[in-house]
DNA sequence: TATTGTTATACTCTATAACTATA
DNA sequence: TATAGTTATAGAGTATAACAATA
């Protein structure tokens, strides 16, 4: 990804350019941005995201296939429907989210024993030595996402973040 | 109504399992996510992009567009790649960008006073009319998300956020 | 009739590589 | 040589509508 919203712009002509508009110190001006809650969220997930993926290098997992591997892994047998309900996505766009994993050999769509319809989803041995791996790596991640806040401050900041989650 | 899917599963595993699903909306479990600061975050943002979008309805505009028209009206005149640096995405992927902003007559591509290459991009008188009614529209959306929180708690929110995208 | 997985289709967001005009 | 905008291309993620098999 590219550089984020307050990077300065080392080259001389960025400079001029930042100057004619800022008169200082080279960034860009950012108006009522700072002040919006969402804004700062939105930063700080640009910010997670990108620690995620060297955090689990070279394994090329996002947060978001995290959830999904963790919450077969947490309900051995859901069908691809309530997966998607409970992530919060279609049960069309689940098809292609299944197959990458399926590909990669993480994930196996055994028969439902008592639908036809369906699939049970669970990890393959290999999708479970993966989160074995990969558990401990994101909850360090997680960690040192937060490393500048005490553990006071970290409770606190889930606290808002739920709250907020309900406000919706 | 889903049948549960570890309802005649014998194991200690199956039976915690079932357990916490088997609440009355079988809600699915979740294993360490909740813990995770990544997981909350991404669930707030999730609630914010769907208020903002009732919020600014019904003018079908992204948290992503907004920045984008905040920057342009508060930096009169950039070019498409500092915009591109300053909201961290490719000046390839800011054309299209561009193109919707201005086939809604949003923004216009002005010629560059001093470098025919690029740019000069600056709100429409229309855009800016948009923009003087949304402002504060999403000024009160992002209020409203942290409704429950208060002033104190939502600064200190916005100062967790911060150092959470420093600690990046 | 309703649901599950699927396909077809479409749109947004994102990137890299290569092209052109210009610096 | 380097930069700005563009295009071609690719892939992920998202959705809706319709279909066959099954409930």
């Amino acid at each position: 990804m590219v550089t984020p919203l307050t990077e300065n712009d080392p080259t001389a002509q960025g400079e001029r350019r930042a100057r004619q508009r800022t008169g200082k110190n080279g960034r860009l001006a950012l108006g009522p941005l700072p002040e919006l809650v969402g804004y700062n969220l939105r930063k700080a997930q640009v910010a997670l995201f990108q620690n995620f993926q060297s955090a689990v290098a070279p394994h090329d997992i996002t947060p978001g296939q995290f959830g999904v591997l963790i919450m077969i892994k947490e309900n051995e047998g859901l069908s691809q429907s309530d997966l998607g309900s409970a992530v919060g996505i279609d049960r069309s766009t689940m098809v292609a989210v299944i197959d990458r994993l399926e590909s990669r050999g993480l994930v196996v769509r055994a028969p439902s024993p008592n639908d036809r319809r369906s699939y049970a989803l669970r990890l393959s041995p290999e999708g479970q030595r993966l989160m074995e791996e990969l558990i401990p790596r994101v909850k360090a991640h997680d960690q040192s996402m937060v490393k500048d806040l005490s553990k006071e401050e970290q409770a606190q900041l889930i606290d808002f973040l739920r709250r907020m989650s309900k406000a919706g």
